[in-house]
Formats: structure tokens, sequence, C-alpha cells
DNA sequence: AAAATTCCAAGTAATTTACTAGGAATTAAA
DNA sequence: TTTAATTCCTAGTAAATTACTTGGAATTTT
């Protein structure tokens, strides 16, 4: 039950990025650098995130990425994650139930969890993050270096 | 970020126990066949549980397994599956802060998500899954198979 | 033309999961 | 007291998934 490099260094990348393009597209080279993550694989976790719309892209020399704060996280990590849902009965995804289904008294366990686990995240804007962490930053004396958790 | 076949098919076996534990214990064998899983697989699930408490156990012919229904299933899936946070964080668990402790902010969004999945759980109890599994088989006409999802 | 970048597909190494195998210990029943 | 039925324990293995790496094509600015 735990979320693979996928959601946590893709999350770490994208709140990276938001932090860092005010003013200009940012490259992933640098947040690469910033975050310890390789850039070939990072290029992998962005792409999914490009595709899902979360950020848009800029190619060539001076080109890089820029990210939209208001987006829920739960968009993010299901960008990258795929679903969020503990099992994958497709019920949880809205799509037809399965032959026990009139039996299955464990499906209520599943979606309970799913439930709030979409909630959780769905009620979390990376605007929400972004200003935390200023705040976190202004707090500090020293301007700390970028690495996240 | 899904259960593992520990947390599904223990689940499902505790739950197939407690409806079949009403008056002696319950041999495993007897669990593995209705549910599908194979004994040897079940041993291990189950052996968790045992050392977690959660059911006990009596040995040698005529011995099984028998379940308190009223636990959490909270209880009974972290027995199985180990915490079920979604990101192996030590501030998690409650043990001390991580180096980029004070500059971390993803760290909100896994506690955020922690909690949700605990308190869904946690508020749950195995009796009343029982009560419900027996509603949904006596409201059906025959009796069905006791396969759970 | 050169440099800096995104974009893409395929391969591989490491880790984790999901089991299986074999047998020892315990208890009830014949 | 033997036999059968059961839990209990350890170690091994096959399959699947994850976490990357490699190599290069396409695009854009300088």
């Amino acid at each position: 039950m735990k979320l693979s490099t996928k959601g946590r260094y893709g999350l770490r990348a994208v709140l990276d990025l938001a932090l860092h393009s005010e003013t200009e597209a940012v490259a992933l080279s640098s947040i690469a650098e910033r975050q310890s993550i390789s850039i070939s694989y990072l290029e992998q976790l962005i792409a999914k995130l490009r595709k899902a719309g979360i950020v848009e892209s800029t190619r060539g020399a001076r080109g890089g990425y820029v990210v939209d704060e208001e987006i829920s996280i739960g968009d993010i990590l299901r960008a990258l994650e795929g679903n969020l849902n503990p099992v994958d009965c497709s019920e949880l995804s809205g799509g037809p139930s399965c032959h026990a289904s009139d039996i299955c008294v464990t499906k209520y366990v599943w979606k309970r969890i799913s439930d709030s686990i979409n909630n959780a995240v769905d009620t979390l804007m990376l605007s929400e993050l972004v200003k935390e962490s200023r705040e976190v930053q202004a707090a500090g004396q020293e301007k700390k270096n970028d690495i996240l958790c």
C-alpha cells in the first residue's frame, strides 16, 4: 500500500517546478539537479504529466515546462500513479459489477478506502503547497536547499 | 498504491472465518477451499493475524481458528500489510523527523493521505461486515456460494 | 551550424510479491 | 497407542513489477 517513486518523485518535481517557474519555463535538468533525480527517469514522469495536461512544455533551446498551480494534488498523483484505488475492482472505477458482486462485502471496504484517499487528495491544491513552501522558506533565516521529501 | 494479496486474501479469510465459526473452530482447509486460496499461502497470512492477536488457534485434530468480531478492519489490514502509510516516512509512524523535515512540504500530503486511510478502516468493524454479509445472503432466495471479492 | 532542450521506444537490473515444498509439533479419535 | 487431522515453521523459487538506463530523433534558439 505504498506510492511508487513515480508518485513521490513526480509530486516533488511538480512542486519544484511551481516554485521555480515564475518568469519562464524550467528545464528538466534543473529540476533533476535540485531534486537529485536522474533526468531520464524524470522525463518519463513528466511525460505522464504532460499527457494529462498538468504541465505544458516548450521544446528546443530555452525550452522547459510550466505548471498551473490551480490543480489538485489528486489530479497530479492519479496522472503519475494511475487510479488511487486500493484494489482493481471495476465497480470502484464506475465499471460493471463483478460476477460475485451481489454477495461481495469486502468491496464496501475497498470503496470506503478509495473514497477517503481520493477525497483527501482532491481537496488539496498545488497552490496551497506552494504557499506553505514559501512560508517555510521565509521562516528559515538562511536559504536552505530545495530538497523535498 | 494497491493492497497486496496479503490484505485482500487475508481480509476475505477473516470474514469467511467469522461467518463460519459460530460453534467451533474452523480449519484453514475449509476456508482455503471456500475462498480458492492455497492452504500453504493462507497459513502465512493467518500466522500474521495470530501473532497480532486477531485470531486464536487451537492445534491438533479438530483444531482451527476463531476470531472475535469486535475488531476494526484497520487492525486486520495493518496486521496483514504493515502500516497503511503511502510512504515510509518516520514522522508518519511517530518517529523522529527526517533531515529535510523543516523544509519538507510533501510530507503534509503523505500525512493527509495516511490519516484518511487509517480513519476509514479504523471506523469500520468486522462485526459490521459480518452483519452486512448475513443480510445480503438472507436477501438472496438461494444459498449462493461463499466467494468474496 | 551548434547547442540546448523536449520527446520517444526499448532494454535491463533490482526489488518485491506470490506463492510452493517439506517437514516438525500437537491433539483428538479410533 | 497408533493414526489422522490439524497448526506451525523455515526456506526456497517463480512471476511480476518497479526503477531505472541507453540511444537517439525532433525542435528551437543562439
